[in-house]
DNA sequence: TCCTTTATGCTCAACTTGAGCATTATCGAT
DNA sequence: ATCGATAATGCTCAAGTTGAGCATAAAGGA
């Protein structure tokens, strides 16, 4: 059988996240810029070109891969030494010239995104992958401190800008309540869980790497070369609109599945569970309020072991009740008390 | 370039959803047994062979489509004359030998399913499409009429002689919690949303006919040729397990997002809601609550006319207020009152 | 022993949900 | 015209959930 050229490959990206010192890690490789095209295992390193942080991705072997989720699952064993343990298909892109490799004459690239979880650890390195916050690449999306600086030092104003510039009233009013929901200005509330949304809006300004990488023609009315550096930080092709849905998703997914505890160790005490939700739903919770409902909830259950370290009153650790899986139809953390 | 046999073809399932006198429905074509494998457009009709419902299929270009949304609109306006309105990916399923052709050397078929939700009306027939209830293909789903028959005629004994065929007797604790949360017997409440769940269940089981169509050897202990007959109608491939998946999406989905309104007209009165709901949800809502909700929630708005053929009291006609959208964060229509 | 720090217990008001009673408006049959 | 059936719509009430905050407990360190 001759091998001609494919004229579709099936990519597999992995969005692999766990927990570290209070911040939601993404592993990620680096990648030299132009790397063979997505849906070839690459593993990182390079000659000498620009790096790009990149997402762990992996080929489909039609032949031998049973199920998309297996193929996934071999490869990031493979080449990062790491076991998966909770994996949920993702979203599944297909557009055309996400990879610009496809305009010279490539395959079409469709690559399946697949989220995973895991308790922290270090990946087999020597291959570039690395543990990165993230909201290194989204950083608009921490508001467990307040209202990130990001938004009131560039975007609020560029958000200004571009309403300003819609070319009539409608179109203005239109781009005011966009900005506003996506954001939460004015009277609109923050929605953590409209990740993609956001990082879409601001791709569309000009205001990440991205947008002035893969569009052709440079912004109009995006003069300052500061925010031509971009915010946040780049990642190659569109994975960080990925990234953007992924986070979307599990925090989305954590109200009403205990998906945290994928990323918990076996025991852990109730404020590290709670700094782990906070980790990922980017926002601070009411603590008394979070206790009352993991506990009431059925969540946890106490070990009668304490933690000592806590720089105060020892800690009870609890665990997990896998048993709620059963007991409720929708065991979230919820997000209690999300400060106002 | 020479064409020689794709390793890899994407194809593009499309789970389009009407409503029509009460019932949510499903356009499916009819499929001779034997098809040329999916991705490439077939639209029903056939010699003289067995026919089998199948949720219309059709490929991805890989130069022509730009994304695999348009590429889905494009086919079906093409072989079905329907323009879709709200559409979203459900879900990518790749796993080997899906069809079975590709036992036959054929290609790796990986297929991005979407959902589909459109006004009633009638496909450019002629292509053997039409609408199906959804109940017909998985009759157990609907609750709207209390506990449906076929769970006390056929599926509760089977899954007692399943449980009570365990192994073990840890084997047996799992299944009879398995069978229980899934099907809501014993204490665990009906889920509506774990449809899937249940179809892998009942597939497992040997008492869907794709489960004896597709696997190897018969098993043992279903015995009873009337179930051999299959639970609800047959489905081609995996249609039906992406039917499961697609409803029990648009249960999970329509709590939190207004879809409901994309199968309705453009007003109607609130029990014509209400029943739009229950017909997807599968249970029967309490009339004042489901009120209640949808007034004080804003997501409806009176439009001053009045339906008089209620039989009844004439009922105000509704509108959906789209500015929703831009309130709440998660405007859904909920299920309050599911009557116990 | 006091102070700081975190854990944990408890209360209270506001709001949401589940259930059901009561009243209103039409149509058709008497 | 009146009665009865059928819906629509209005309203109440108890129970449960959520948002906020006060109060107390148990450590370690100055």
């Amino acid at each position: 059988m001759t091998t001609s050229p494919p004229s579709i490959v099936v990519g597999l990206n992995a969005v692999i996240i766990a927990l570290t010192d209070g911040q939601p890690r993404v592993l990620t490789v680096s990648l030299p810029e132009d790397t063979p095209i997505e849906g070839g295992t690459r593993a990182g390193g390079g000659e000498g070109q620009r790096l790009l942080e990149a997402l762990p991705t992996g080929p489909l072997d039609p032949e031998g891969d049973r199920t998309l989720e297996l193929a996934l699952r071999r490869w990031v064993c493979a080449y990062a030494g790491l076991e998966l343990g909770y994996v949920e298909q993702l979203y599944t892109f297909g557009d055309r010239d996400r990879d610009p490799r496809e305009l010279g004459g490539g395959p079409r690239v469709v690559s399946a995104a697949y989220i995973a979880l895991v308790r922290e650890s270090e990946p087999a390195d020597g291959l570039g992958a690395r543990w990165r916050s993230v909201y290194r690449f989204l950083p608009w999306e921490d508001w467990r401190g307040g209202r990130p600086q990001v938004i009131d030092e560039h975007i609020a104003q560029a958000l200004t800008r571009w309403i300003d510039a819609g070319p009539d009233p409608e179109d203005r009013l239109h781009r005011r309540v966009r900005a506003g929901v996506s954001f939460g200005l004015e009277d609109s509330p923050w929605d953590g869980e409209r990740v993609l949304e956001r990082y879409e809006l601001l791709f569309e300004l000009g205001l990440v790497a991205e947008s002035i990488r893969d569009r052709e023609p440079l912004r109009e009315g995006s003069t300052n070369p500061e925010i031509h550096r971009g915010l946040g930080l780049e990642m190659a092709f569109d994975h960080r609109r990925i990234l953007a849905t992924a986070l979307g998703r599990i925090r989305a997914k954590i109200r009403y599945r205990p998906v945290v505890f994928e990323l918990m160790p076996s025991t852990f005490t109730l404020l590290q569970l709670q700094q782990a939700v906070e980790a990922l739903a980017g926002v601070g919770l009411h603590k008394q309020n979070f206790r009352r409902l993991v506990e009431q909830g059925g969540l946890v259950e106490g070990t009668g072991r304490h933690e000592h370290l806590t720089g105060g009153r020892p800690a009870e650790r609890f665990r997990f009740r896998r048993e709620v899986l059963l007991e409720r139809p929708a065991p979230g953390v919820g997000l209690p008390g999300a400060r106002h």
